[in-house]
RNA sequence: GCGCCUGUGGCGGAAUUGGCAGACGCGCCAGACUUAGGAUCUGGUGUCCCCGACGUGAAGGUUCAAGUCCUUUCAGGCGCACCA
């Protein structure tokens, strides 16, 4: 026998697959589809990460199963190359990002090759390709057409590190989500797409998809729907001041308004504030602090009374004060509340450190001079009108039924989601294909000119004061207006990297198609994705976004399916050594180039699948990893003590099949790692036997192909039938098989196990009775004690209570 | 603060509907082979006062029976975070 040489295999059986294109999807065919997909990467400068493995082993566990399973399986891979790192370094080196770029991805591919998944490397895409980009460019353009995409001047998130404006979702925690970095507010004139329109359908058609129920959870929370009503009070001045509430149960209990330091009131009321100068002084303050400021500075609450107006509660008639203060948010709502101190936190606060009157109008709390009665199932209304003596429940909408009716509110859903902030200004992005003409305003190009090519640049660094680099590019700015002739400027600003990823997975489908970003047929035949595995990071970022596009392609025909993904799972994160997060700086990253080179391909698939549970984070083991190699040369030595005998030897077989079923049962499950285990047991079981026949050593490559692809193809042209395992049939268990004829059952007196006993399968209860009493331990056990009942569960145990 | 998740041997982790806790792997111990072993093979390995008892973060509860269900609580992680 041959020693297990990885080193040649693994070369030798990519070089093989590649020749017989053995894993191209096919498009027109007649067979069952499965699109399988994992998060193309970006290809960043340090190479493979080995976190990226753990998803895209699993996925190709799947994809190789289906494929063996008889299904026509599309598993591609690309590159989401466009983005920061390649800019920052480009600026810093002063190489063009195409170079380095291209530079990174031969090293990804080198390196994802050499793990031996089963890509249909046909169908490589790249979102820094113009033939790609064109279509990116192309589905803005009718965003733009839809009235989708706007441009407008507001204040947003910008991070003072990467000199960029971000989208909401991309600060996390008041800082930068790429590098940490500080995040203020600036106001900008901002490219936007209006994700809000599409906020009840996002939430809605959750409830049709397979999603995690934790994904469905956070993105439901995320676009955070809520039902209230708007409410109007008028003001000493005359004018109205409109309020969102949830909570117009307690109108009888608002003390006084508040509005946020942004709202255009303030202006308007400029020549009636008595204290207008002081009231400038807080905005100012307001607007300098960071979203990190005013989290951080959550505890104390500000605020400023607006003097010389009033606000008059429109229930009591009441005329109370009007605060300016950062705690409300204009960018939520009305950008006004009224306060309700005795039934609100944030307004009891306020309240206490302003002195103004706190009033029950909910009973069922504490004292709400002591603490804010929040509960809105419990309390019944006091102090309220005719509110007073209903439950909340009842008192929501019968105030709501009121206000309508008297004119003075309606009924409102409001949505924590915000518009999606889409320009970025950098180099390395896809140019929005938009001019701007003094006569005509903002114009697309005609898609015809499409794509629009980044222009050829020396030099990447931003703009001054927040412009991108793009405006040093006079020649490419300066164009012609499409719509009237005239001169126009191009628009400088890119899109952010979210763009490309937003309908990679179309592109797929007809990834070399120049007439269309993917034909009809192929659409209609591909789409939906079947499953769709990545990280949870993405889930209100990436996959909230391409649920958007993929809408908008619904709407306008371009796409079949409401929803671009029928299944989503999500991977757990692989830790260091020491249980802490891999980084450069804690010195605890795994480079997968080293384990291959140590262990091979098959063995370092084998490890990501084993080392935990899929969904959970779980620390790398190097002494783990050994395991599984050594288990990988264990399968490979059973050649020595392998048969002539075709099928299954008789003391075997169940084990065989109830093999075949958990393998196959946990890879749909996802339970990679208790599948590895049956098969370590089946290992265990015919080497302690001493002999394994030939059709059960075939049988256990095939079960293990899909993990460790390569040794099982060597294994597989040495004894097997010829051709490639990979495309030979998934094994097939026969139910009856997997169930023992005699199995053993416990013996327990009141609930302790005091013997077991062997007995057939389908014992019945009184049998199951009748064996525990008549054995001689349990005899003697119960003598001269009052069996009070006896228990029988079959195929399980017996149970005996004695007193 | 709110929402979600996780707590099981020395370690990573198993345990479809409540029904033998600790599968499988690592580590450790012993033995075999060996000039040698950080290679390979075989056996053992939750804890203890080892007949037996105790054991799934803690405390209660439901049940003939609880890692699994309920209540309270502690610890860790993730997400959101003044969203009215």
């Amino acid at each position: 026998m041959v020693e297990y040489d990885f080193k040649k295999i693994e070369k030798k059986w990519q070089d093989k697959w590649d020749e017989a294109n053995a894993f191209a999807a096919e498009n027109g065919s007649d067979k069952k589809k499965f699109y399988a997909l994992i998060e193309f990467p970006y290809p960043s400068g340090q190479g493979l990460h080995v976190g990226h493995p753990r998803s895209y082993t699993a996925m190709d566990i799947i994809a190789r199963k289906r494929r063996m399973q008889g299904y026509n399986v599309l598993y591609p891979i690309g590159w989401d190359a466009f983005g920061l790192p390649a800019e920052n370094y480009a600026i810093k080196n002063n190489v063009h990002p195409a170079v380095i770029t291209a530079k990174n991805v031969a090293n990804f591919k080198r390196q994802l090759k050499m793990l031996g998944f089963s890509f249909d490397w046909s169908r490589e895409i790249n979102t820094t390709d113009p033939k790609y980009y064109k279509w990116t460019q192309w589905i803005f353009i009718q965003l733009f057409k839809k009235g989708l995409a706007y441009k407008k001047e507001m204040p947003i998130n910008w991070c003072t590190s990467c000199n960029v404006g971000l989208a909401n979702e991309e600060v996390v925690n008041g800082v930068c989500e790429r590098c940490g970095g500080e995040v203020i507010q600036k106001r900008q004139s901002q490219w936007m797409l209006k994700i809000t329109e599409y906020a009840e359908r996002l939430i809605n058609d959750l409830d049709d998809i397979d999603f995690l129920e934790k994904i469905k959870t956070q993105q439901r929370n995320w676009i955070g729907r809520s039902e209230g009503a708007e409410v109007t009070f008028k003001l000493t001045t005359g004018d109205d001041m409109v309020v969102y509430t949830t909570r117009s149960d307690t109108l009888f209990g608002a003390t006084y308004t508040v509005i946020s330091p942004e709202h255009p009131l303030i202006e308007k009321l400029a020549d009636t504030i008595e204290n207008y100068d002081e009231v400038k002084a807080y905005q100012a303050a307001a607007a300098r602090k960071s979203e990190f400021e005013r989290t951080e500075l959550a505890k104390e609450k500000t605020g400023v009374m607006l003097k010389g107006v009033k606000a008059v509660n429109p229930v009591t008639g009441t005329e109370i004060p009007v605060f300016v203060s950062d705690y409300v948010l204009v960018t939520y709502g009305t950008g006004a509340i009224m306060a309700v101190p005795a039934h609100d936190t944030r307004d009891w606060e306020f309240a206490k450190k302003f002195g103004l009157p706190i009033i029950e109008v909910v009973s069922g709390g504490k004292n709400v001079q002591e603490e804010a009665y929040t509960d809105v199932y419990k309390g019944t209304m006091v102090n309220s009108g005719f509110l007073t003596g209903m439950k909340v429940k009842d008192a929501i909408p019968a105030m709501i039924d009121y206000l309508e009716k008297e004119g003075l509110g309606k009924r409102k859903v409001n949505y924590k989601l915000r518009d999606w902030v889409f320009s970025r200004q950098r180099y390395w992005g896809e140019p929005i294909p938009i001019v701007h003409c003094d006569k005509c305003g903002y114009v697309p190009i005609p898609e015809s000119e499409l794509p629009l090519v980044l222009p050829d640049m020396e030099e990447f660094k931003p703009g001054e004061n927040g412009e991108s680099p793009l405006a040093h590019a006079t020649e490419w700015i300066n164009t012609k207006c499409p719509c009237c002739g005239g001169p126009a400027k191009r628009e400088t600003d890119t899109m952010p990297q979210w763009a490309g990823s937003s309908w990679y997975f179309l592109r797929y489908t007809d990834a070399h198609n120049d007439k269309a970003l993917a034909s009809k047929e192929a659409l209609d035949y591909w789409t939906p994705v079947d499953w769709y595995n990545g990280g949870m990071e993405h889930t209100t970022l990436h996959l909230l976004y391409s649920r958007f596009w993929h809408k908008f392609l619904y709407d306008i025909g371009v796409v079949p399916t409401k929803e671009p993904y029928q299944k989503r799972t999500s991977h757990g994160m692989i830790l260091g050594e020491n249980g802490e997060k891999m980084s450069k700086s804690r010195g605890n990253v795994i480079n997968p180039d080293d384990v291959v080179n140590e262990v091979g391909a098959d063995a370092f698939r084998m490890y990501e699948m084993f080392l935990g549970a899929f969904d959970q984070s779980t620390p790398w083991s190097q002494q783990g990893l050994k395991g599984c190699y050594k288990f990988i040369e264990r399968v490979w030595n059973l050649q020595k003590i392998m048969t002539d005998e075709e099928g299954y030897s008789a003391d075997i077989e169940k084990l065989a099949h109830k093999t075949i079923k958990k393998v196959g049962d946990d890879f749909e499950r996802m339970k990679f790692n208790t599948a590895i285990a049956a098969m370590m047991s089946f290992v265990n079981e015919v080497s302690k036997k001493g002999s394994i026949t030939k059709g059960e050593y075939m049988t256990l490559i095939t079960l293990l192909n899909p993990v460790a692809p390569h040794m099982t193809e060597e294994l597989w042209e040495m004894y097997g039938e010829g051709g490639l395992l990979s495309l030979r049939q998934w094994p097939e268990y026969d139910e009856a098989k997997t169930v023992d004829d005699e199995i053993e059952i416990v013996v327990q007196i009141n609930g302790k196990i005091r013997d077991k006993a062997m007995v057939p399968a389908g014992l019945d209860r009184e049998g199951l009775q009748k064996t525990a009493l008549e054995s001689e331990k349990i005899k003697a056990l119960i003598e001269g004690k009052n069996v009070v009942k006896v228990i029988a569960v079959p195929g399980k145990l017996v149970n005996i209570v004695v007193k």
